[in-house]
DNA sequence: GATTTAATCAACACCGTGTCGAGTGAAGTG
DNA sequence: CACTTCACTCGACACGGTGTTGATTAAATC
């Protein structure tokens, strides 16, 4: 990680880089992105503190990186996956759901830091926004394909019940994967969320007799 | 506003003390509270700096005491209910819900404030967290009542199906409030709500035939 | 009127950010 | 092989916000 295989007696500019990247995820595991000064980022990436400002603009555009690496990760499984409801809904469901529960758990760190930072920063609101804007998208659209094949009873504005799920599974994953109280018991954030949009989706309300 | 009835030369503290308040919550309609310095909040209620450490430890104290009243509003209004379920639930569930949505949506700066420095302070943090479990366990109370009766089907472990409709209904409301993208179509927010918790506590899933 | 208490603020020490400008060495150019 | 260029580096500075200290004032109480 130190020294390059030809001896270069500097590091590239690459190197230093996802130095920086890396160092910035690490000390995320165990601190709060604003108790993070510049000066410990680019210490921990064998640099000084103005020589930091050569590869980022800020602390916020590291993380900023760091997170659209980890969308990219979510939209590549999200992506591979069959779109085949038909046949088993619910399990269908749950793989979609899972891509997400499985990226939010490995990038707990970085995923925790971007919701705490969106509300000041543009970048990674936007970043973050578009995101779920696309899975809200992709989840209407399903909806509307299961409702029209007569699987599910018609409901709620199709968009909005989208909506809702989706910043239901945000919120529920950031609780489980930081610990706090309340949330859902460790481990079965999975099967409590597809639960809930199985019944949300399908679900029939029995009449009262 | 600015004096008392009886000239009294200089306002009492408690003036103060409500100025400083005052002016917090003017400012975060507008503005995002880390922009807020307390140089700011000190000159809006008419005094210097060094003496706003008279009366608030930090920005984050002003914050935590505003969020303490919106809570007991909160309290108050979901305290005056009726707990009658058995005739008419939607509509039970509907005003406990409606509770939480007007205040959220009455102090909207105070709560999106709150939910941003959550991450980094411990007092606001727990503060939030103590009235969220308190909503939660009330909710699972209900929805283990509901069963009891047969109004509701068995399902999932109550404390976990109430932690997730809660924290929706969090994250539901503030990015309603601050208009978000995606976000549940405005004025919607209760009805949207309201249907996915009475789906997953009462609904069933009609068998494959 | 003397004393206590609440309230006030100028001045200071501190810390993190971001910039500027001078420097260094490796690689390309005539 | 001199010389220019370019990517990279950092010491030193200016700035802005925080939190504290200590002296000061004015009302309240005795």
């Amino acid at each position: 990680m130190a020294e390059r295989s030809r001896r270069a007696s500097r590091p590239s500019g690459d190197d230093r880089q996802e130095a920086i990247l890396v160092t910035t995820e690490a000390l995320l595991q165990s601190r709060d992105f604003d108790s993070l000064s510049i000066d410990e980022l680019a210490k921990g990436a064998g640099i000084s503190r103005p020589t930091f400002y050569f590869y980022f603009a800020s602390k916020e555009a590291v993380l900023l990186a760091l997170l659209d690496r980890v969308i990219r990760q979510v939209e590549d499984r999200v992506g591979a996956l069959s779109r085949e409801f038909e046949a088993d809904p619910a399990s269908a469901w749950r793989r979609s759901i899972a891509a997400f529960v499985e990226v939010f758990s490995e990038h707990r760190a970085v995923a925790t830091a971007a919701m705490a930072v969106r509300s000041r920063n543009v970048e990674v609101h936007d970043l973050w926004s578009r995101s779920m804007l696309s899975w809200v998208d992709y989840t209407a659209e399903v909806i509307e394909a299961e409702r029209a094949r007569g699987a599910a009873p018609a409901g709620l504005h199709s968009r909005d019940l989208a909506a809702s799920l989706n910043l239901m599974n945000e919120r529920v994953l950031l609780a489980a994967a930081n610990g706090e109280h309340p949330a859902v018991t460790a481990g079965a954030e999975l099967d409590v969320l597809v639960d809930v949009w199985v019944r949300s989706i399908y679900g029939v309300i029995p009449t009262s007799h």
